[in-house]
DNA sequence: CATTTTTATCAAAGCGCTTTGAATAAATCA
DNA sequence: TGATTTATTCAAAGCGCTTTGATAAAAATG
């Protein structure tokens, strides 16, 4: 059985003060180099980790950060482009010591949640995910004074915050003008939920491009719901049933475009050739499109990269209390794959 | 700005000792009820929560409960059904006051993470997931005396330990009988990472059911890898090359099944009709296959269920650590769907 | 009514660290 | 050489809780 000590045992058997260790430990100048060599192998040998509730309590930080993910009862659903994200981010925590905490709650507890982590004091800094248009989450973190980085950004926000966001206007306008180029006029859009921020502005480059091309497209090309398998399926259906079917959709999640390319093969249609797609594309580890010629046409931008960014922010922010607010806007790349042709004549 | 106080604020408010807050607020029974009000009120009207620091310190108790994930260098992935996992075991943590503490770790460092966490007492118990068919962490947990649960088993481990899986033997007994049984002779799979002890198991009940038939099916027809969409795709049209192409394929995962799919249609087949596809589904939230008649045919089972699970049999073994080791084998229901049809003629 | 038991409360110790302020020894200075 | 300065080390306080052991007040007992 491996046992481990403690700062007062290793001081008597160094027949050093408790100071004098935790100093040499934790790389203070005035410990004599002898002595500071002494400790460190000392340490190692006895297997001499500072116990983490004690030091936290001692320094008066958490040395953690908390990832609140709501979960909506009725979905159920945790958004798989979290896993990846967590990756990233938890990588630049290793690098300075902190632990992640995770939390799920259910999201009419959002804020309650929030509050509880701040009132007792349980971590230093939270990132908060998938923001809304309107996201009361920001005001509320701002007056419980806990420092804060936001993967997205909400719209409707007045305060400065930190965010770490993908360029998502800029990337559905080009995705959108790339199938007008192509001579695509019938454009539909799956996307995400509606009051989530990524969606609206997705939303809203997807509409600049036609607008700015004097295209007109009904409300029936336009999709918002949770980026499932499922439910690029059944838009798909619902939109070839239209009495004039797209020619193109784009879509917010390569999730829901294997979804769409289930129904159009269901239907008889190849991706690509009877009907073009681009989506949005996460780079996520289990659907990484690394043929030679991508499968998808697609935005692409990583969220395990995104990830690190936010982790390095807060933990700057909370470094450094002082630090001005910063955002930070990642630009997803344009990858030309298969799944796009100009439309038949 | 909302403002949090400490029981030292809140005994003084009060008038009252720290020792009776505290005991009121613990749900101590040597405190008048009116007394017991009283602070209960107080505490909610001032908004205070216990330091979690400082609880734990006094306590002895972290109060939190690790989840290292190893996520190889190569691959770097982090496996989708664990977001799932996660999600189950958060709620049954949430219960019972317990955080959740991830960290992702390369995994040459798996070893000295366990040991780390151990040695700075940072969590009171851990799961292991992903356990191998020889798995040294669990002779190791056993020797840093840290509670924990393994999701799945490991068939070379001697000593007993807590366990939570499903009958992966049996589940893939079932589909393999059951395609046989529709006639299939031809039939391969597309298996998980070859260490893994669940991909071992599934490997032994396909292997069962052939032999209990009296097929032989060579090596050709078998595939090993991280189940990923690409993988699903480039096996099957290794398959489809062979001078005997299989009639049916058995696999892992929903999002290998999704990649196999895909090949089929770029070759002209169709799923089902053509080629019959069982999967295993772990009932993924983005992926689950809710149609009136399930796309594939399935062997299913909620991994989000098995970690809420495995989160209530940890807390079991952390708060009685003299409780007898326990293994739990959950069952998959064998679903069908329109995946599978006899084989042509 | 005096004594014992029960109930309700409190002061103080302790959890294992970090950090402050003091003390000692060695080195430098005038 | 005596006075300062510098380099090391240490004892003790403090972080904000829980818990032990003591105490005072109220209730029950003979």
């Amino acid at each position: 059985m491996i046992k481990n000590i403690n700062l007062k045992q290793l001081a008597e058997i160094l027949n050093l003060s408790q100071t004098t260790i935790s100093r040499a430990l934790n790389g203070f100048p005035e410990v004599s180099s002898r002595t500071r060599k002494l400790v460190i192998d000392a340490a190692a040998e006895h297997n001499y980790q500072p116990n983490t509730r004690a030091k936290r309590l001692a320094t008066g930080k958490s040395l953690t950060i908390g990832h609140l993910v709501s979960v909506s009862k009725e979905h159920e659903m945790v958004n798989p482009i979290f896993s990846d994200f967590i990756a990233g981010a938890s990588a630049r925590y290793a690098e300075s010591g902190y632990d992640l905490l995770l939390s799920l709650v259910p999201d009419e507890d959002e804020f309650t949640a929030y509050k509880e982590l701040a009132a007792r004091s349980a971590v230093d800094g939270v990132v908060v995910h998938a923001p809304r248009v309107s996201e009361r989450r920001i005001a509320l973190l701002n007056e419980l004074n806990l420092p804060f980085v936001v993967h997205g950004r909400s719209s409707e926000a007045v305060e400065n915050y930190n965010w770490v966001d993908v360029n998502n206007e800029r990337s559905f306008f080009r995705a959108t003008q790339f199938l007008i180029d192509l001579g695509h006029e019938t454009i539909a859009l799956i996307n995400g939920v509606a009051d989530m921020d990524f969606a609206m502005r997705r939303s809203l480059g997807f509409r600049r491009a036609l607008f700015k091309n004097n295209i007109y497209i009904s409300d029936d090309y336009t999709f918002n719901g949770e980026m499932t398998e499922p439910y690029g399926y059944r838009s798909t259906l619902v939109l070839l049933k239209l009495p004039r079917p797209p020619t193109a959709i784009i879509t917010s999640s390569i999730i829901v475009a294997n979804g769409i390319r289930r129904a159009l093969e269901d239907n008889g249609l190849k991706l690509g050739r009877d009907i073009s797609v681009i989506t949005h594309d996460d780079d996520l580890s289990y659907f990484r499109d690394t043929a030679t010629v991508p499968v998808y046409t697609a935005t692409r931008s990583s969220v395990r990269e995104a990830g690190r960014i936010s982790a390095d922010l807060l933990i700057k922010t909370i470094e450094d209390p002082t630090r001005a607010k910063e955002g930070i806007l990642l630009d997803s790349e344009l990858i030309v794959g298969s799944s796009t042709k100009p439309p038949k004549p």
